[in-house]
DNA sequence: ATGTCTTTGTGAACGCGTGCACAAAGATGG
DNA sequence: CCATCTTTGTGCACGCGTTCACAAAGACAT
């Protein structure tokens, strides 16, 4: 998933609290599934199934929008599409520069789900020169010399950053420097932006990354206790039981570490050595 | 995020919160940037900076995985990244298979953050007869009739979707019949998977109406109040003035509007007091 | 050794999000 | 009109995550 970083700490906004906001797309998009079915009204249960949450959970979310529902009966699948399209601010057209038209942001650029919600593709920009009007998803590739004037023009306040990790910040930069106000950043790399700029990030790589970490945690209790970790010295310790909360392995201390680290990262990268 | 697993707290298994096993990847990629510049030890302040995230919280984070730093020194940043990608499980390697070769799935299997973090794209599948064989990212495509034996042969466990939303449950079904247990899914369903099965979602379109929530709450803060930033004020009144959403009513409400003309939470109201 | 300085590791307080459980509100039927 | 039934809206309690603040631990200088 991904968080949008530079909130002002404390503030709610407007009185909904951040996480009801992230799931109002997802009551939308179950709403408009079953407006395409013509399903007139819809109990908090029946939603909150299809959008995969708790129905107590989903009637607390409407309550910050407001009272929408029918009791008895249920909610109103029209009306209340409508509730949470104006909430998210979606009755308007937003249109969305994308720059960074490598194969993701080619993706981006054919990806359906954007304009089906609103956001309008106003322009495909890139740095390489050679990319310069190239159609992509039949729209020609602008070269970043001028990011400025289109996002002046169309009124952009959008802008999706799916360049390389190096080129992120820079076009970051100039973004908001332009005027965009909100980021949505594909890049690996934090961005670092004023006041007032919101970000939001999506790593496919932390994705799979946070999955490993379960699979690994499922692989290692269906072997057994210790079997997996193959470290000697987590049951050496373990005996032991030393005063820190976490594990046995871990009270090895970083000095002590060299038997275990004969493994090679994923990275290329060396296994550690703590210097004494 | 992913699926609302309850898991149990029990035993004395290591119990690494969910919210820091999801900032783990984003140290590590802090980490493997400083190991590349050849940092040899880093504060928490410096690594926090780069990550983006509070110091406290970083050193919180660490905590639960062992005393992994010097005091008065800070962390070695060799030793750490290869404790943070033990811990993920990134030291073995992953294989993994993309289902549905669109736009989005050869976007997926070129993209380079994949195999540089341990995880090896097994196949693509794709069901389009005419696909098959089509060199992808250096790779023939497969049919799905090859999904199960595929998934047998090189003992992957963990399955990207990026098929159209109307194929993804049944994908997703086969999948885990084949003895998948980590799904990424980029389709925009909500999967249901057996208990054991884990599911992380991606969906671009959510994280750009999040974004257009925000952007439409700071369009109405600007023009109730003055211009705290004063960048998008131009653009702004330039363009069709987004302010619209004062009279919500008598925009465009679809029939079977209630006749609850109250004013609860939504709009309308200024904004009171805004803490620095 | 002893003192000073830096930085970690963590106890504790706080705030947010979640889920339970139930009263209120409306529909429906007699 | 009254009774019953369904479903919403929400007060409340609980647990997780975040943050503060500081003691403990080690480095380093004298």
């Amino acid at each position: 998933m991904a968080t949008g970083r530079t909130h002002r700490p404390a503030t709610r906004s407007r009185g909904i609290p951040e996480a009801t906001v992230a799931r109002l797309p997802l009551y939308l998009r179950a709403l408009t599934a079953l407006s395409e079915r013509s399903v007139p009204t819809v109990s908090s249960e029946e939603l909150a199934a299809a959008a995969g949450v708790n129905s107590a959970k989903l009637r607390k979310d409407f309550s910050y929008l407001g009272s929408y529902g029918t009791r008895g009966v249920g909610y109103d699948v029209e009306y209340l599409v409508y509730q949470i399209s104006r909430e998210l601010g979606l009755t308007q057209d937003w249109p969305v520069v994308i720059v960074g038209i490598g194969n993701l942001g080619a993706a981006l650029a054919n990806y359906g789900g954007f304009a089906s919600r609103g956001f309008r593709v106003a322009a495909l920009i890139d740095a390489d020169p050679n990319m310069a009007g190239t159609p992509v998803a039949g729209m020609p590739v602008q070269h970043t010399d001028e990011l400025e004037k289109i996002i002046d023009d169309n009124g952009v306040s959008i802008g999706v950053i799916s360049t390389p990790a190096g080129a992120a910040q820079q076009v970051c930069d100039r973004l908001v420097a332009a005027g965009i106000t909100s980021i949505l950043n594909f890049a690996p790399t934090v961005l670092s932006v004023p006041d007032g700029v919101d970000v939001r990030k999506v790593d496919l790589s932390i994705e799979l990354q946070i999955l490993a970490f379960h699979e690994q945690r499922k692989a290692g209790e269906e072997a057994g206790a210790e079997a997996v970790v193959a470290d000697a010295v987590a049951e050496a310790a373990a005996a032991d039981a030393p005063v820190a909360e976490s594990d046995a392995e871990a009270a090895a201390p970083p000095a002590a570490r060299a038997e275990t680290t004969d493994r090679k990262g994923p990275d290329g990268d060396v296994p550690a050595v703590m210097p004494a």
